[in-house]
DNA sequence: GACAAGATGCAATATAGTTGCATGAGCAAA
DNA sequence: TTTGCTCATGCAACTATATTGCATCTTGTC
């Protein structure tokens, strides 16, 4: 998904070690081309590297609260994980298929969203507005269908 | 929350018995004025009328199916319930509070949405959107502020 | 009342995430 | 190079949330 983020300048720039275990999270979520839970990475990861199922937990952590890394979320379910927007990725919603559970990416132009309003009007900070469509994907449709 | 909706119809409409179990959980939420999580309605339920855990979770997802009530989610925590959008109301947006976890109901205009451009393009099939917004609300604010 | 279908309860289990504490790696001053 | 500090990681235990299987109870219908 990322040919275009040096996940080593990404991890410095916020003041964190580019430790080997959290560039290969960085590389397994910016490889898959939409988001993973961390059971998914953890698996991805572990094959390869060993690595400690808590750790995993907590470098996703950390990286989410350096907005490296977004969290999404999805009915009674794990979070996914997918690179968070920056210069190189505009914000997007995602599209979640209640069939089979697959998480994607959706055009950040698909949906318009306009929080002029509510910025206006709201008394508290507005950190982030996430968007996910829920529905049936193509394929599941497909097999569904006949 | 809502002294429009009468429940017994509403269950019985999407085919279900109204139980009084379903009732209770059903008042539990529309008397609030905000979504709830399974745990706050178990709690909120157990006080007056016994009511077993697995009953509550069990009769949350089946409403949740019959789109009788809406599922919400939230940063890897659990997920929270509100009444679904109907006739008497509009689907809205929430806010969710990242310091005390607050959920609240935002009103239907403060956001605008346009799914146009996704709906006439996407291969799947669209059940609804979610929009989420995150932030710290003004109680949070004030005490950190000083 | 007898029956069937569906609802509920209970115990056990599964899944996701967290905590406390010990160890290890990397860096920097002596 | 050694010492000491800081931060990262591992491991085991634990918590929170949700689900399953099966037994029992309720409700509506005849």
């Amino acid at each position: 998904m990322c040919i275009h983020c040096d996940y080593t300048t990404l991890l410095t720039a916020s003041g964190l070690e580019a430790t080997v275990n959290r560039i290969h999270i960085l590389e397994t979520i910016g490889n898959n081309n939409c988001p993973l839970t961390a059971v998914d990475i953890f698996n991805i990861v572990d094959r390869t590297q060993s690595m400690n199922r808590v750790t995993v937990y907590r470098i996703l952590d950390l990286l989410v609260e350096k907005k490296i890394l977004e969290r999404l979320n999805v009915g009674s379910k794990a979070a996914y994980y997918g690179l968070a927007p920056n210069e190189n990725h505009a914000p997007h919603p995602h599209f979640y298929c209640t069939e089979c559970g697959q998480m994607d990416c959706l055009n950040s132009e698909s949906i318009n969203i306009n929080a002029d309003r509510l910025k206006k009007s709201f008394p508290g900070e507005i950190q982030k507005v996430e968007v996910r469509v829920d529905g049936i994907c193509k394929n599941c449709l497909k097999q569904h269908g006949n």
